[in-house]
DNA sequence: TCGGGTTTTGACACCGGTTTCCAGGCCAGT
DNA sequence: ACTGGCCTGGAAACCGGTGTCAAAACCCGA
């Protein structure tokens, strides 16, 4: 309303009776400054209400304090679980947060995103999959002056520019799990070619039947593209073969329930008929029925250390790199009811 | 790489022998301007890849091309539907988007806000429902100096800062489609109270009941809180009733696979037994099944012309405030079986 | 060739901070 | 009392743009 302009460092200086410079020592809480002198501007400055502006900051020091966030992915919750855990770190600093949804199919892409970056120049900038697997834009942003945080699934980069989970490994434990439930007959979902994380799910899958001592039949491997319609295909295409799979593992959750839609379209009733595991922990996994057992990657911790390597890298030493998944179980995996040899050609009715 | 400091408006102009004023002549397009200097002084821009410093810009103008999202979110993929609508709009100029998750239910709320704001010195900003709804807030955002403009789903403010679907007419247009189904008997679940969605919803199903010339049970009408969880308790207690309903109508999708989850688990088959609709048009709504029939809100449309209205208020003018939605027919909805009279203790068997 | 009006251009101050560098006050040592 | 070193605080320049205003350049007809 009172449209009154915001005070400055002049305002503060004046009225403190001290010069400019002395009030931007208080401000950068400069050591060599006498205690009465700091808390007499202190006081100016809180009954100022005098917030410095960090326009004027960021050209002064020649640089600012705006991190990006540049990402194309698929999966909405993952996106704003990353923005959140970034804001945790970042919401008592002066940092913020600018977003850049890209599409990582444009032709023009990488001009696009040097023209972002120079145009705002960013002080840093956080890469989520399947974008942060691609090492020339990497290149581009830090020669752009960034620096940049991975985050992946997969050892992609140095430690300190990087945040990833270890999906390897939680496949091969849910796949293990699946085991210990008596499955035998496994199919399994990749994801598309090219992601680095649909190859780490897969090495999981297969390190994981190595491990329980099951054999891989080639029949039961399909392939998808993280959507919904390609889980439906492939679970199609599993449950069509000659002798189906009494579990599946889905790289995704929105393949999960592709593959679940393609059970329930058929008739099959899950987990009874098949079970079914997933990937992620997204929303809908605990919102489909039966709730999906799925493995669940601590996104939001990721988020806030990637954002602490970008701010505060010094303090980041200090945090893990690396982040163990752990497996959700719910209802749509359970103990392998015992073959009755017989084809099931119609399910079986329950009470 | 090369750390080369990156080229002033001074660099600029002493390469092209012009002042720097005339430089930024060019640069802001200014029409007082020899077309011969202009060329001039546009190859030396090119030849150096010069791009102006935005915070330099900022200071100088005494106003910044920020523009910020505060949103509490109930809907990930809602919140990133706007995030790209409104990149859609600013992708080419130099505006940016700073992301603020916040808490609405923190006691700092408006002090974070206050903080934030001043703090980045933003331009504008966008407020989602259901914080959109807070009078109080909008206020402090114009106090700060800030344009705002705020989605909804009805009229919260004048147009120029404003845009809104029309939930009531949507949700009495879905009731309208339950009863040309043949339902009569129609349950629903209204989002919680202080939300402005909520009420609208809750007022266009009594419209639509109206309407059809059906009557309104009140043992048929339940609260929830828009989350999974409150849709399996609605969806519990509309279905445990003496007379239950033959189809539930909940005000958003969340609730809606809550109200299929009970549904399920309590035996009964969607949508032989239950026609169930939703509200938003989430991912889930798809990938649930069976697929959730739902209203649709243009979301992405609707954050394109708020950007619009935020950065170029006069172009902005011209586009309407006001979006219609529609309905999304899928499976969950069809006709009604005819009752055998008798209250079904037991679901009916298939085949 | 000159005067007057209309472009076109540039010098200079300014936005609100930080940095450099220097001056003065204070103290100890001689 | 004088010198020198250490602290504290200030003047002025600077970061890279934009606004003001007046000067320079150009046009034209007289």
């Amino acid at each position: 309303m009172a449209k009154a302009p915001k005070p400055t460092i002049n305002d503060v200086a004046r009225l403190s009776g001290v010069s400019k410079k002395t009030v931007s020592r208080v401000i950068n809480k400069s050591p060599l400054l006498n205690q009465a002198t700091r808390e007499k501007v202190e006081a100016v400055i809180a009954q100022l209400d005098y917030v410095p502006n960090p326009q004027a900051r960021a050209l002064a020091l020649r640089r600012n304090f705006l991190i990006g966030l540049i990402h194309d992915n698929p999966n909405a919750q993952m996106v704003l679980n990353v923005q959140e855990g970034i804001l945790d770190t970042i919401r008592a600093t002066e940092f913020a947060l600018v977003v850049r949804p890209v599409d990582r199919h444009s032709p023009t892409l990488l001009d696009d995103i040097h023209r972002f970056i120079e145009q705002q120049r960013l002080y840093g900038v956080m890469l989520l999959p399947p974008l942060s697997e691609n090492d020339e834009l990497a290149r581009l942003c830090r020669d752009l002056g960034c620096t940049v945080v991975r985050m992946g699934s997969a050892r992609l980069d140095d430690e300190a520019h990087l945040v990833a989970s270890n999906d390897q490994q939680a496949v091969s434990e849910a796949v293990a799990w699946l085991a210990e439930l008596g499955h035998s007959r496994i199919g399994f979902v990749a994801g598309p070619d090219g992601f680095r994380s649909a190859r780490e799910r897969e090495l999981g899958f297969i390190a994981g039947m190595g491990r329980a001592g099951l054999t891989i039949d080639p029949a039961l491997l399909t392939r998808g593209d993280y959507r919904f319609e390609s889980g439906q295909a492939a679970g199609d295409a599993l449950l069509d073969g000659k002798t189906p799979p009494t579990a599946i593992f889905a790289s995704n959750d929105e393949m999960a329930a592709g593959v679940l839609h393609a059970a329930c379209a058929r008739g099959l009733t899950v987990p009874q008929d098949l079970s079914i595991i997933g990937f992620d922990d997204t929303a809908i996994a605990a919102h489909i029925w039966p709730p999906l057992t799925t493995v669940r990657w601590p996104i939001r911790a990721m988020a806030r250390t990637a954002a602490l390597k970008l701010t505060r890298p010094e303090t980041a030493a200090r945090e893990p790199s690396f982040f163990p998944s752990d497996l959700v179980r719910r209802a749509s995996a359970v103990e392998r009811v015992p073959d009755q040899t017989a084809s099931s050609d119609h399910p079986p009715l329950k009470s």
